[in-house]
DNA sequence: CGCTAAGTTTTCCTATAGGATTTTTCGAGC
DNA sequence: GCTCGAAAAATCCTATAGGAAAACTTAGCG
């Protein structure tokens, strides 16, 4: 009687899988935080999880025990988990003083330590951006973000601090700054004015004029680092920040003002 | 004949728990790791682990994988979890360096923003290592780690910021270190001049001369935020830490050494 | 002595049931 | 009509057993 309805429901063979499937839960949660399938704020129902991606109970809750020391998820116990809100305008502004603290320094070790490996996947990296661009739509923002991740990351990692790599990566900011804007962008069906809004945000960020004055900010960050000059590394990502965090400003500002 | 034998070898009514399994477990997880009961670099057994702290293994994986992503356990995929090794000469270097970035930025942000809770805090938690000092052997060392991490998280609290407060409590910094230097003093038993290396480090660390040098820094950096002189307690962070990396340095090498 | 192959062990995943707690619903009384 | 309290439902948390897949071990053969 159990095993009839899942293994009917089921594919008969799972495919081979290449890693554990707690992980593969993991990740699919994240993504569905990432894409608001799980709307911010809302309860996550374990039982309903289970059934919706066709595992059993132990994964997802090794899944959400995971998100959960993310940040991503709270866990009110006896009462379930639910998603984290959005960022408060203090936590954003908090999240970015953070960022403020750790990735100039970052920027500087990498252009002190980078090799040619480094050199490459920067290069790469920049490629992909260019890449990004061709893509429309929300498609686009989210390829973006996820190039803002990438790069970002990749220099942590330049940096060879593993402590401050680790601390940038489970900031998971660009997670929470595109769950900001989508937020906004969502809420915004319902007015034409603030649709209006959320594309002058985008613009803003990514394609100010024909410029794309955030990719060119990376550009000077990834050529400062190429050319190991340290000093400008430190400073241009420190503005690439401060200018960020200027650009998403408003977004922040009008969720919290709703 | 399974459910028998745990009927039999477990209390008939569990105390009433004043939280989640899972969680409680998960600090007992943590507190092995930390008492050296779970050695570094060793194999931890889901079912052993369950049996011991008599619990189903639902709660101990909810618990592992959470100490997972603390960076404290790690996860070999299809062959199971252990506990991370020792932190290397390098990563201890490291875990200094993003110490020396955020901790004395989070000292003046306290010194400038600290109320009178805060204050009130600070003394309090000054006296708490006062009577630490009082106790003798390893508890003592224990208890004066245990300050320095309450400190340090406390001041990090202070700053208002929440990411930062965030990321030095993940470092799990001073776990990292009474481990380490826990590891030295284990491998003694076998060397009587090793165990006086470690009695030296020990009193290098905590008690250079009547002096109680490191506790003498927290004062002046306690002092500095009461008085909320921001410079101040800035560079009287940033000097601890130093100070800090350098007394503990010969531990972290002699590890590495073996 | 080295390598392949079968068997054993370990580990992960699944499934399900039952106890505990919170939330919701519904009815009685003011 | 509103408030309070008790029963009912939903949800979470825990427990346990068993099956599948991978890793490890051991024995036999070249």
């Amino acid at each position: 009687m159990p095993t009839k309805k899942s293994a009917s429901a089921r594919p008969v063979k799972r495919t081979p899988r290449r890693s554990v499937l707690s992980d593969e839960i993991y990740e699919m949660i994240k993504r569905m935080i990432f894409d608001h399938e799980i709307a911010p704020g809302s309860r996550v129902n374990i039982d309903a999880l289970a059934v919706q991606l066709d595992v059993s109970q132990t994964p997802v809750r090794e899944a959400l025990a995971r998100l959960e020391s993310d940040g991503l998820i709270a866990k009110e116990p006896l009462k379930g988990y639910k998603a984290t809100d959005l960022l408060s305008l203090k936590e954003f502004n908090d999240l970015f003083q953070f960022r403020l603290l750790i990735e100039p320094w970052a920027a500087e070790q990498a252009a002190k330590l980078v090799d040619n490996t480094g050199k490459t996947a920067l290069k790469a990296e920049m490629q992909s951006a260019k890449t990004a661009l061709k893509i429309s739509g929300d498609d686009q923002f989210q390829a973006l973000t996820e190039h803002d991740a990438r790069f970002h990351a990749l220099i942590a990692s330049i940096s060879g601090n593993q402590s401050v790599a680790d601390s940038y990566e489970r900031t998971h900011c660009h997670l929470h700054l595109f769950r900001l804007f989508m937020a906004n962008k969502l809420h915004l069906i319902e007015g034409e004015s603030r649709a209006k809004f959320v594309q002058d945000l985008f613009d803003e960020y990514y394609q100010v004029g024909s410029g794309q004055l955030a990719l060119k900010e990376h550009e000077v960050i990834a050529k400062a680092i190429i050319d190991q000059n340290s000093k400008a590394a430190r400073t241009a990502m420190h503005a690439h920040i401060e200018s960020s965090l200027k650009r998403f400003s408003p977004a922040a500002q009008a969720i919290n003002k709703k």
